[in-house]
DNA sequence: CGTGGGTTTGACACACTTCAAAAATAGTGG
DNA sequence: CCACTATTTTTGAAGTGTGTCAAACCCACG
């Protein structure tokens, strides 16, 4: 069996932008136990409160974190791809803080923690892979904490569509200048801290000014990226997405 | 020499929160190499961008975390004090992705990342330790994208003075009802994505209902915790304050 | 072809900002 | 312990970015 054909491939991939891994290592991973599951769009996988034992592998598909807030309303708090090793978190945790839903319909492996922590507790360098990807995640919520803090909607919402575009083509190279956003725009409202309404009228604006096309609802084409990016007052090194090629060439 | 005649005893009372510590492992800990600096109010120790070699440990005092965004808006991150680990983050990423600025007078220690690698290198307890440590202040930044992106400002500043004060009482056993607050209005701003205009008017509400009182400018006496924590919609589970609790219950 | 989720529009409201000045407080040195 | 200054808090008045509500429009899809 080559590596290619686990269904584990995809953490791989992500997991090599923050470290080296071995043969040896890249193989445990791969033979974690698992089973995948196929899911409905808009399904919720974890609720806020949930005693969590597992994690989430993100083989195809997308999916976001989010919290409910006393008066209703939902804030996003990331989005995530292929790839993505989601609710690690809540599962060393205990107690989920926070709840996962799938924006698409998801291939999705379920990992039982307890197999992770065996396996770490073997792999220390796999330990600190891992623990690096919750940091990176830590830096990313830290952005996010600024972006609806203290950035305007426009501003908010070009930063958004830079952060997709940027994590998009880390596990999915090629040119990542239009791609689908499998959001509606009361998501992107829920992730940016804004009001659907208002997101409609920031999109309609980026577009006039040319920063974005947009080929159909779900569909955007970045116009031109150093705009947006300025727009957006983006600046990518939050991702820590050269972390690896630093690594590499300092030690 | 006694375990609380070391500089780094606060730290253990924080990390106890989050797993049993054997006596030979908090004796390693205290023996990380470091050395104490007494700083200044409104000094910056780390800046967006630094290459970080080194965690800083608070011994007394309190200090924040923060962004510039491009219009020169500033974003408080977390606030922190005695006992945290501050920048662990930072060092294992290698550059920093935020600043680190003192509020007040502190001592602060300064433990070279290589030291604490190599320890947690042999002490996978310690490892883990701080790993979680890392994970619950991920959960906090969850906690603060909410606060920020989705509830009105009186809701916001409500929640920050509970947050504040469940940290303290965390390290500082006693009735943290009262405390003495050493943010400014336009920090307390920072950190509530608000202007301090603002701010000087919701706390002037919060007073008049009777939720918390405002001893001196610096001091707050919190008038009615359950009335001030329904305000701020305020759950504490965020904090994990209870998962060494809850570890020695179920394992 | 309905039909229901998603988008778009318009008119209006308000939470929060901005600007600017006054009042209070804290810090400093004599 | 008082004067002097800088910082912080407080107040007022006016502006605006974003929210609210509600209706119309547009598709994708069964």
């Amino acid at each position: 069996m080559t590596i290619a054909s686990h269904a584990l491939t995809p953490m791989l991939r992500k997991l090599r932008l923050w470290r080296h891994l071995t043969a040896r290592e890249e193989e445990a991973l791969l033979n974690l136990p698992h089973h995948v599951i196929s899911t409905d769009r808009l399904q919720t996988l974890v609720n806020d409160g949930d005693v969590v034992s597992h994690a989430w592998l993100i083989l195809s598909g997308f999916c976001v974190r989010f919290k409910i807030v006393g008066d209703g309303g939902r804030q996003i708090l990331s989005i995530h791809m292929m790839g993505d090793l989601l609710d690690l978190q809540n599962a060393i945790l205990g107690v989920a803080d926070h709840g996962i839903q799938t924006l698409t319909k998801c291939e999705m492996a379920r990992i039982p923690l307890a197999a992770i922590k065996t396996l770490t507790d073997v792999e220390p360098n796999i330990k600190d892979t891992l623990w690096f990807d919750t940091l990176v995640d830590g830096s990313i919520h830290r952005e996010w904490v600024a972006n609806v803090g203290r950035r305007s909607g426009k501003t908010r919402v070009a930063h958004l569509l830079c952060e997709f575009a940027l994590k998009l083509e880390a596990v999915h190279p090629g040119d990542q200048l239009k791609y689908e956003l499998p959001m509606t725009q009361e998501q992107l409202a829920d992730a940016t801290g804004l009001t659907s309404v208002h997101v409609n009228r920031v999109l309609q604006a980026l577009a006039a000014d040319g920063l974005i096309q947009r080929v159909t609802s779900k569909s955007i084409l970045i116009g031109d990226w150093k705009k947006l990016a300025t727009a957006g007052d983006f600046n990518r090194s939050y991702l820590h997405l050269d972390a690896a090629v630093r690594r590499a060439g300092t030690s």
